[in-house]
RNA sequence: GGCCCGGUCGUCAAGCGGUUAAGACACCGCCCUUUCACGGCGGGUUCACGAGUUCGAAUCUCGUCCGGGUCACCA
């Protein structure tokens, strides 16, 4: 028997918005591909006409170029299996229906919204809250009468009325739904369009997509899906539902992730300042757990780690603390020239068109910062020099006192005036050699400095590093300003 | 409401009948240090509850409770 090769497939309907929850979804089903060796496809789901978005599709393509999720088959790439979007697939799921209809699986259903929405509102329950199967036992010829007439009708399928329905899913185990649960469900909408589920089941099956994996708020309607399959003889795929993702409400209550939650697009969390990368290996971890204690890993070590049986049943909340620690990871990861290309529109932000030692900005900042955008934040006292009171040079742990402070900056001016070189490195030598001569600790003397010349207490970086991007001259201003402060 | 699924630190989670119940984020403390960050070390009445099976239960069974999902001519 010939091994068959594993095929999963990603089916968004454009929409325009790309929620990290389906973007969870495609990364399982790209990694249950890669690391199976098989293939991964991408097909577009428009068959709801009325939630047609323009450029709704290019989201998705850039969405998936940014995370590096590469199909293999695709509207844009090709394959064998195309056309990989529905709406050009439209001729195809009819004959299917109509083929059900011939063999007594099937139905036309000619209700019109209107009794259907009575139903709904109606006061006698019905177990199934759902259709009535009115149409499903209509003679023959009342059928085609109504359809020589033209009116306008959907394709249902009849479901069994007694028994029960079960499934294997590779996550949940064993589920088994009661048949009497299951609704008449439309295959054809009356636009000629199929619906979702019906679609779904017909091109999973033409494109020999292998491994079904979708939320698990399809875990219930799986058996429509099976029941498909089987009224048409056709090999079932096997299920990989996923546990859902959470956001944490203000409340403190948990409810399905979505836009009440905040960022919760993709495109969102980019414009927060999340890498793509970042965002990737969180997600993968939301609700998948690898065999060992690593947790940072790329997309390519995802795929090797990869396997369905880490996949957790439970729902997993979302949440950014530690997204955003996965994001500093990957910031300090950087090679340093890496970080000044990526944190360059920032600098500019802050320095205009002024050139400024980079390469020390980005030493201060890289291991500090956890996403690009605290950066103008973070560096804009460089700029100008921020209000600050005199007790910012009293410091609890060095003891520093004000006097002492006054006499510590007038060391420190006097020996700076005489530096010819303002590098980082001969700052350095000169203060910490000052220190030493004056007999104190270093932070006895390097307090005082670098509040002078941040006039912030809390700083990313050091006296020496601060001095050296500010550059002699305005160090030197800074310094004076502050002693003045001090004296005064 | 019917049906389905879930419930191990605040969060993500390992665990598969015998463990001091891993690890990560967050938090707190200490160290490092020139502040912060980075890094290092350490800390926290965590198996929802109640029965049962068993010599032994976080692990198996049942019930309760709690949470979520689903019941469309949406996907």
């Amino acid at each position: 028997m010939e091994k068959q090769i594993v095929r999963t497939r990603f089916a968004p309907s454009p929409t325009g918005f790309m929620h990290v929850g389906n973007l969870r979804t495609a990364l399982y089903e790209y990694l249950i591909a890669k690391s199976l060796g098989g293939k991964f496809i991408l097909r577009i789901e428009d068959t709801d006409q009325e939630r047609y978005v323009e450029g709704a599709v290019d989201v998705i393509y850039n969405t998936l170029r940014q995370v590096g999720l590469k199909h293999d088959e695709g509207p844009d790439v090709g394959g064998e299996f195309g056309p990989y979007i529905q709406s050009e697939r439209k001729n195809l799921y009819l004959p299917y229906a109509e083929q059900l209809v011939r063999e007594g699986k099937a139905y036309y259903c000619f209700c019109t919204k209107e009794r259907l929405d009575s139903l709904h509102n109606g006061e006698n329950g019905e177990s199934f809250g759902g259709y009535d199967r009115h149409c499903r036992n209509l003679p023959q010829e009342e059928v085609q009468r109504l359809l020589d007439a033209g009116t306008p009708y959907v394709i249902r399928q009849k479901m069994p009325t007694e028994g029960s329905t079960a499934f294997q899913d590779a996550v949940y185990g064993e589920i088994v739904i009661e048949n009497r649960e299951l609704e008449d469900q439309i295959l054809i909408k009356s636009d000629g369009y199929p619906t979702y589920n019906f679609a779904n089941v017909i091109d999973d099956h033409l494109m020999d997509i292998t491994h079904v994996v979708r939320g698990c708020e399809y875990l219930t309607s799986t058996p429509k899906y099976n029941l498909l399959y089987e009224a048409f003889g056709w090999k079932i795929p096997t299920y990989v539902h996923l546990p859902m993702i959470m956001g944490k409400n203000e409340d403190g209550s948990v409810s399905k992730l979505s836009k009440r939650h905040g960022s919760t697009g993709f495109a969102d969390l980019v414009k927060e300042g999340y890498l793509p990368e970042a965002i990737v290996n969180y997600i993968a971890l939301l609700g998948w757990c690898p065999k060992g204690n690593e947790e940072v890993f790329t997309l390519a070590e995802l795929t090797k780690q990869f396997s369905i049986d880490g996949i957790s049943k439970s729902p997993a909340v979302f949440d950014y603390d530690k997204l955003t620690w996965f994001n500093g990871e990957y910031i300090r990861a950087m090679q340093p020239e890496e970080f000044t290309k990526q944190a360059m529109p920032y600098y500019r932000e802050v320095f205009g068109e002024q050139e400024k030692p980079w390469d020390v900005l980005t030493s201060i900042l890289q291991p500090r910062v956890t996403k690009f955008l605290q950066i103008p934040e973070l560096i804009g006292f460089l700029q100008e020099l921020p209000e600050y009171p005199a007790e910012f040079f009293v410091n609890k742990k060095s003891k520093t006192n004000l006097e002492n402070s006054a006499l510590m900056l007038e060391e420190a001016i006097a020996c700076l005036e005489g530096i010819g070189d303002w590098k980082q490195e001969m700052l350095h030598d000169t203060l910490l050699g000052l220190a030493q001569k004056l007999e104190v600790k270093n932070g006895t003397l390097l307090w005082p400095v670098r509040i002078a010349a941040a006039g912030m207490q809390v700083t990313p970086g050091g006296a020496m590093e601060i001095l050296a991007i500010l550059g002699k001259e305005e160090s030197l201003r800074r310094l004076r300003a502050g002693l003045e402060k001090l004296k005064g």
